[in-house]
DNA sequence: GGTCGGAACTAATCTGTGTTAGTCGCAAGA
DNA sequence: TCTTGCGACTAACACAGATTAGTTCCGACC
């Protein structure tokens, strides 16, 4: 009953305790996966849902030549897509970022759920548009942000998606992403990644060791990757725990803080 | 009966009539809307589905310096999200890029619709799990891709989206992005796509004049492209429409073609 | 408790793309 | 017909971030 999937959920809408009972009975057997290694395969036919109940995976695509984009990042909670059974072929890959615990809805399943339970039908539908919305934001980010404020960005998002489910301390929570991990993410090469990560800890912007994550002065790093939150969608009041600052000043047309 | 959103859905599952009919029947009243007018705004609060029937629109954000960055393409037959009216506010807005006529379908009717037919529920189901594979494939392009790629990347998709719904001739289809629009979906400057699209046409890849596009040869920009269309997720067969060149060799460490 | 491998970090150099500042052409409106 | 404005296009120069080639650090495993 107390999975990150129902915590999850729970954000976008009120459940019932038969809601969260039949939710806790469609997961399957926990399944332990190991860091770096696939859990999906580009070209597999999917054929259940899995959902991430601990350690984060990254959903990428690779090129022949060894480049590699980290399309998203799925902690715990999130789900390869509540849908996914209806395609053939999966597009892209999923990889253990970290060691991962899983557990799988089937198909049907999934369908029998949403069937039997408006607010679980409407709580995966918001589900699959803030995930849609993260992409988007990402789509932003790779395109338009600096470095800088890419990484900014990613960092405030990773710290409130998990505020959101009880994973924050906070201030603090894990990121256990590497460099080369972050760059795979921003587009970018892990030597620049450092760098950026160097200038935002000389700004005492953030603290970042050991594989946890402190924002020091949560509303400089806001500011300055002009992150607002309205994107993830939680309509249910869980954000920021204890870090939301103020509302940003529209009137800056430049990023407040520079470093 | 024959609207781009009935062609559009009939590539991923086999309508009946009776589908067709109320799909036609929930389509409110054609509305037009002029070139570079905000069909909806940050901020709004979205109360119905609004489909695209002619003309191309985009969605975007933009930094209060001006940066702006277009997250993805409308087309005919395209959805401002099937399930939009869930939420309370909208996180970018959309602007049409040519003029554009628009129809809506109400929140209610649209959650009619779906329980009304299953087969309807699929489709806007894998209509929804396409659009998020584009996405992911933006963010590959944005993260990855070089400037050549980038483009060529596009050009293909936008061909391709346009063959599936009956919009292509042949090798060529209309194209009516200006290039700093280009500019803004590909997260560069006007400046650097008019010097790529010049490569483009010195290697006699593409024509590209008075807003229609020409694929001059396939095969060699699917390639330099490494576009894989499988991210389309189009079921039933209507890609290519002639153009459909044959397997990339995945033998090809670099993109076979380059400039 | 040593060694091994990958992550963190640094420095020098290179380059793809941005910036700035234009010209030209064309289509819409006055 | 003339203007106006925007899109297409070009050139010179600047710079953010890539590339290459390391060293150091740390944790896992023998």
């Amino acid at each position: 009953m107390d999975n990150p999937l129902t915590r999850k959920l729970q954000t976008y809408v009120r459940l019932t305790g038969a809601d969260t009972d039949r939710l806790a009975d469609a997961l399957g057997p926990a399944r332990r996966i190991g860091a770096r290694i696939d859990i999906v395969a580009e070209g597999d036919d999917p054929r259940a849902v899995n959902v991430v109940l601990d350690g984060w995976a990254g959903r990428y695509k690779q090129f022949a030549d060894g480049r590699r984009q980290i399309v998203s990042l799925l902690l715990p909670g999130d789900t390869c897509d509540p849908n996914i059974f209806l395609l053939e072929r999966m597009d892209h890959a999923i990889i253990a970022l970290t060691p991962v615990t899983l557990a799988q809805i089937s198909g049907r399943t999934m369908q029998d759920l949403r069937s039997r339970s408006e607010t679980l039908e409407e709580a995966f539908h918001r589900e699959m548009l803030a995930v849609a919305a993260i992409q988007r934001e990402w789509t932003v980010s790779l395109g338009r942000r600096s470095a800088l404020e890419r990484l900014a960005h990613l960092l405030c998002e990773l710290h409130l998606r998990q505020a959101t489910i009880g994973l924050a301390d906070g201030p603090s929570c894990p990121m256990p992403l590497t460099q080369p991990d972050l760059a795979d993410a921003l587009g970018q090469t892990s030597v620049h990644i450092n760098r950026t990560l160097q200038d935002l800890r000389r700004a005492g912007l953030v603290a970042l060791r050991s594989r946890r994550l402190t924002l020091l002065d949560p509303d400089r790093l806001w500011s300055l990757a002009q992150f607002d939150p309205t994107y993830l969608h939680h309509t249910r009041d869980h954000a920021g725990a204890g870090v939301r600052p103020r509302e940003a000043d529209p009137a800056a047309a430049r990023p407040a803080v520079r470093l």
